[in-house]
DNA sequence: CACCATATTGACTGACTAGTCAATTTACGC
DNA sequence: GCGTAAATTGACTAGTCAGTCAATATGGTG
């Protein structure tokens, strides 16, 4: 017998996350991948069934990634307010350490390439965020409006929030324009 | 002599759009879109040097339309939060009225496929909204923080809203989801 | 060591696609 | 109606790419 090799699939993934953020889906073929991750064309085929299994397993992984982050220490939290302001610390925090990740999600989440099953599954890890606007609607804390609807404006605001904070390099002004930006999304939501 | 023909430009643009929103970029070769639109191959490429070229002109024409929808009766507002409003106003209305040119921006905004100075162009459109937040924080009714920064997020807020709102068929549903979601954007902005 | 299931290879294929071009049609000025 | 310059056509080309497969290497097991 002979075991998958973890080392192969992994290289696969991670050549293929630095190469579809720089050339997009369209533009990477799977030619390309395998050689730049030291494994023959076959390879490549033999732990993907398609380039579009790849690129869905690519996309689970990260999504699931970046929802694991973003709850960090949530738990820690008592009041709605807090637990909302440690998610978008988390959030931003994660895109920033992860520019690649980051704009691979960006890049993709509307992209025909990615499967409809991927997309819900991507979304199913974000479901309890709206649990989080409830409760805080519930004790109060929130303005009472449809939370689904406070839900996503609310992560299209982090999203944007995020994108902003990564245009510039110091740490110091970063961390300004994050705490603005919660600050902008917390007004908007408060009771 | 022999005038081009606007009708056969139109129509490949019209088709493109079309295809392009249902099929994805990569996925739409430039013989289907020849095809349907009831055109030879050449006469395509008479009209558009390449492909890359009719999708720069699309992506164009449909941010330009989108700008100058949401400025429509603007300068007829007083205050900033008025002007703010009529504009989230006007944008949602022409999300709503214009599902297809939605999907085809927000599909393509962060594609590969479209050339850096469209992308540029594209956003021209939008700076004059950046003086507005600038106006509104300069007699103090917006909270005094960094206009770029306060302006990127109020527009990924209100591109998110405008997703939200098109999930219901229900026009009352809407104009309520829209009065909430812009609601959220002035609380978050005002001084 | 010998066996064998499995991992790995890379040349190859079939399908497809952006873009070309020589031939043909069209419509306008004279 | 004739000449002409531009518009339109579509068969064709040169290249690309996802995915295959027969051959080979590998490593665990008995």
């Amino acid at each position: 017998m002979r075991e998958p090799s973890p080392d192969k699939q992994e290289a696969i993934l991670a050549t293929a996350l630095t190469l579809f953020t720089e050339r997009g889906f369209a533009g990477t073929p799977t030619s390309l991948i395998s050689k730049e991750a030291g494994v023959a064309t076959g390879t490549l085929f033999f732990y993907f069934r398609t380039k579009e299994d790849l690129i869905d397993t690519l996309y689970r992984r990260v999504k699931s990634e970046a929802a694991q982050a973003m709850c960090q220490g949530l738990d820690k939290e008592k009041t709605a307010k807090d637990k909302l302001r440690r998610l978008g610390k988390n959030a931003a925090g994660w895109g920033i350490q992860n520019p690649a990740k980051l704009k691979f999600m960006e890049q993709f989440a509307y992209s025909p390439f990615v499967s409809t099953s991927a997309h819900e599954e991507g979304m199913s890890h974000f479901l309890f965020l709206e649990d989080l606007v409830r409760d805080g609607i519930r004790n109060g804390e929130i303005r009472d409006v449809d939370p689904s609807g406070l839900f996503c404006i609310m992560a299209s605001a982090l999203s944007g929030l995020i994108a902003h904070a990564l245009l510039t390099d110091d740490p110091a002004e970063r961390e300004k324009i994050i705490g603005n930006g919660l600050d902008f999304i917390w007004f908007g939501m408060k009771a």
